[in-house]
DNA sequence: TTAAAATATTAACAATGTTAATTAAATTTG
DNA sequence: CAAATTTAATTAACATTGTTAATATTTTAA
């Protein structure tokens, strides 16, 4: 019964990337049973044989989409000196993944999501995805004493909550109004937080 | 042609009030328009008499909802010495509102507005919601040189994301777990940005 | 090749927001 | 005050949503 599982990985594989790739382009509100289906090249009532409900659907995108998000970070803060640069580069650029994909913002923290399914998997990927983007870092950082361990969690704390809030406000609240405004409240924000590179 | 006027909008009032009701006891989800007009004593159709959509009605509540918050902060710090002790209470008022109605939270900053009536001031009134609760105790601890100028900007800014972030992970992501766990998270934040008192 | 099982599709339902057509109410006018 | 007209409220209808039940089709087994 080998094949069978392989084919049936595969027609789940053809909803989800239908899924993502609608997610990615067009947000939330644009992905629905019937789209999604037409998308992946089968009828709509085709995903309730491997899917329980759409949920399950779209909030397995969540995973593929943190480890797109690392990689994206990764890519954009390649040259930049270890250290309090790279940390602050990197969490500019995680900003900045998620004004280019409002749509991804939207699921990872805005989407009511009382009932998906792998729930607390999910919910920690989110939760703790800025944290996992810079840990590298971080660590980095208390190891040649640039901070404490308690300073750092502090700090670290700081930062996950208002990056969250100030995407919130941007992208949801249209505050501030202009892209060049927004990132530099958030230059602000994080020297504030992390203090100015001397 | 003052009687037409008084009419329609007690009629407006009508379906303000029962939106109100139902937002803040069931939450965004269960806000429909059949809904709305039933609760109001109305077929769903009058609703359209009155407002353009259903969206113009629910967010002419944010300003409802901004004034009760504040006087839940107010009547809840009501006894606490002024300055750091009564800023630090305050904050921690406003997110204990937000907790106890989660669907205020929810149309404050997690609903997707990108098309509501009065714009501009209603985007103002939320962004700048918990500024404008503290706006009288921050005065206060820069008045007495507790702060200054910069010093307060900053953590203002700080809070105002940072607040909305851990509302979020919390309210929509369950993150912590428990309530008890949620609110200690928060006073560790608050206390790591404004100092510990002395 | 035919019988059985698995899988995909169409039809149908309930709920959503919104608009058009129709009925009821209020107001103005003779 | 009664009839005509304007205003307001309701019912009917449509397009979309998620989901399930009933069919049609394809694949597998004998």
């Amino acid at each position: 019964m080998k094949n069978k599982d392989l084919q049936e990985q595969r027609m789940r594989g053809y909803f989800i990337q239908a899924t993502r790739e609608i997610l990615k382009r067009e947000g939330i509100k644009a992905v629905s049973v019937r789209n999604i289906a037409e998308q992946a090249g089968y009828s709509f009532a085709t995903l309730y044989n491997y899917f329980r409900d759409i949920n399950e659907l779209v909030f397995h995108s969540v995973s593929d989409f943190h480890e797109e998000c690392k990689a994206f970070v990764a890519e954009h803060t390649i040259k930049e000196p270890r250290g309090l640069k790279k940390l602050k580069a990197s969490i500019l650029a995680y900003i900045r993944y998620f004004t280019e994909y409002p749509g991804i913002f939207e699921l990872f923290y805005l989407t009511n999501g009382g009932d998906f399914g792998n729930r607390q998997q999910t919910l920690d990927v989110i939760s703790h995805s800025l944290d996992k983007v810079c840990e590298a870092e971080w660590d980095f950082c208390v190891g040649y004493g640039r901070f404490s361990e308690t300073e750092a969690s502090q700090k670290r704390a700081q930062l996950r909550y208002a990056v969250i809030g100030m995407l919130t406000l941007y992208l949801n609240r249209l505050t501030p109004k202009t892209y060049t405004e927004f990132i530099r409240e958030a230059n602000q924000l994080i020297d504030s937080v992390l203090g100015q590179e001397e």
